[in-house]
DNA sequence: TCTGTCTAGTATGTATACATATGTTTTGTA
DNA sequence: TACAAAACATATGTATACATACTAGACAGA
């Protein structure tokens, strides 16, 4: 047997795949045009109006070349705006459109659907420990990362390790 | 609390994200010049000799064209080699060379741990349920992703993947 | 005020990851 | 044998993901 089939990374990059793809495939199907960490970037942008783009990829875990791009894809479909201030202009503040607040809200019933595309060959009770071991090894494991979650996007995890961001 | 913290998919990115971190880290520690996914299609190469590259792009579980990239940059530091034939022009057949033997074998350990790297705040009871539920859910979605892994790289039973070190 | 340091965002380059399209070659079938 | 179909690799374009380096701006202490 191949020693890849061992590797627990090699599995996790696996159903990373699946999950993606899911979420693409049950996207398209209602003609929404977003990605999975464009998503999660809306979904903060809306939960924070006016965060700026370092803190917005703590929540969602990317650097912040890759948000900066993110938000770039964001902006050109109208979903969110850059707004440049004159306190501080090194900061741009994001807000979530009209646009933007309405395909977010059509993408959420999406998201419980590819839950269950992603661990349907679980049992229930399988689903739940799933999730629970993978919210604590992210939490254990966050230090590896350059890119961590941030604290606040963690789920009480008072310990959380030093950002590097 | 944010929507993001709920959805699976989050985690498993995450914990993708730290999953390549971690190997590159512990890679770079053996100034070992390779990747995650370099490292599986070594294995590959080294298992199936003359392996043409759509046959490597199932068992790594990547498409074709991304296979290609990855041949491409091992080929470029003199890991493998194409073998161009004649009976059937339309395939290359991949075969590891010295130098890419000699530092795949030097990659070994280092997947082992990199696979206690990305579970360590797991227990070993855990540890063994997280691949078991990993390899259980990959399994039961592969249909999802444009890219499944064949069914030759699948463990027949999962429970042997459980085993470390 | 000046200066060194820190921060925010961006630019560039590399590596997956995949859709789509293209071109070549082989194979199956009429 | 001729031709359609399938297979294989590659090319192009988009989207994460991150390292590194750079610019501009803010800020704190001398």
């Amino acid at each position: 047997m191949n020693p890849i089939t061992r590797m627990v990374g090699h599995y996790i990059r696996r159903l990373h795949q699946i999950s993606v793809g899911a979420f693409m495939s049950r996207i398209s199907e209602q003609d929404i045009d977003l990605t999975q960490v464009q998503f999660a970037a809306l979904s903060v942008v809306k939960e924070f109006p006016e965060i700026d783009q370092t803190s917005l990829a703590q929540h969602i875990a990317c650097d912040r070349a890759t948000t900066g791009g993110v938000i770039d894809r964001l902006e050109k479909k109208g979903f969110v705006r850059r707004i440049y201030q004159k306190y501080d202009r090194r900061r741009n503040l994001i807000v979530i459109t009209d646009d933007g607040l309405k395909v977010y809200e059509n993408a959420i019933p999406v998201v419980w659907v590819v839950q269950d595309d992603i661990m349907r060959g679980l049992t229930e009770a399988e689903q739940e420990e799933l999730l629970r071991l993978l919210v604590k090894a992210t939490s254990a494991s966050n230090k590896f990362s350059r890119a961590p979650m941030s604290s606040a996007a963690l789920p009480a995890e008072p310990e959380s390790v030093g950002q590097m961001g």
